[in-house]
DNA sequence: ATAATAGTTGAGTAGATGTTCAATCGTTCA
DNA sequence: TGAACGATTGAACATCTACTCAACTATTAT
């Protein structure tokens, strides 16, 4: 015991490969980056984003439309696209009473159906 | 009112595009297919668990070294490892006391970085 | 055998998340 | 003006999630 902090104080456990720690921390990305990309895979998340998302992919409806088509409530509804809103996933437009919801992302699509490919094989 | 469950009945609002909400209905993926993509993605959207992910991409790592790597504890990147695991994204080879960890996936690399491409614009 | 160390596990806990419910806003139309 | 309807909002609630902690297993070394 030295007295200071060292690298076994932060963890409960020793460093067994010191080069090959070393070594992956200057390749990793910033940590920033990793913290954004989890935060937008979260929101490919759930299952109800991911359909709201899919449905947009096709066509561009208001939240009643949504709301018949997953089975689900408009207010349900309404909260996630807040929240895809958040995300600059989709954007909307007014018209009288209805909002039109689409999407506002190119890769969007990409990254669904990246994910499609992998969850079908 | 008709005595019978409607549309109307299983929401609480009436369908404004019928005919969009029909078309849409036939072009979307499986139910299935949206729900195992939304668990697929559950994997990516926790830090810690894209941290390892990232790391385990340029090299084979124990536990303890992913310990020190990202300041946590060994129980905690024990419990994310068992998660990976079981979503069969990474692989382990045990030697003496000490358990490797490694990708499993070759999609898993592709859909972190089509990610980090989307995030990093 | 005993101690030490790498790793796992289960219970517990604090915080996040998704839906419901009721109230409300905004627009249209009678 | 006020009724009707699409949409939004905030509080409440139940569930889920990620980490901590302590106990445990398995393997190695003395």
């Amino acid at each position: 015991m030295t007295g200071y902090i060292t690298e076994t104080d932060r963890c409960d456990c020793d460093t067994i490969h010191e080069e090959v720690v070393a070594q992956v921390r200057e390749k990793m990305p910033e940590d920033e980056d990793m913290l954004n990309l989890a935060d937008l895979f979260k929101v490919f998340s759930d299952s109800t984003r991911v359909k709201i998302i899919s449905a947009l992919q096709h066509s561009e409806m208001c939240v009643c439309d949504i709301a018949v088509l997953l089975g689900m409530t408009k207010s349900a509804i309404s909260h996630q696209l807040r929240a895809l809103r958040q995300s600059k996933l989709v954007k909307n437009r007014k018209e009288g009473k209805v909002v039109y919801y689409s999407l506002d992302d190119d890769h969007v699509g990409t990254i669904l159906e990246q994910g499609l490919i992998h969850v079908r094989e």
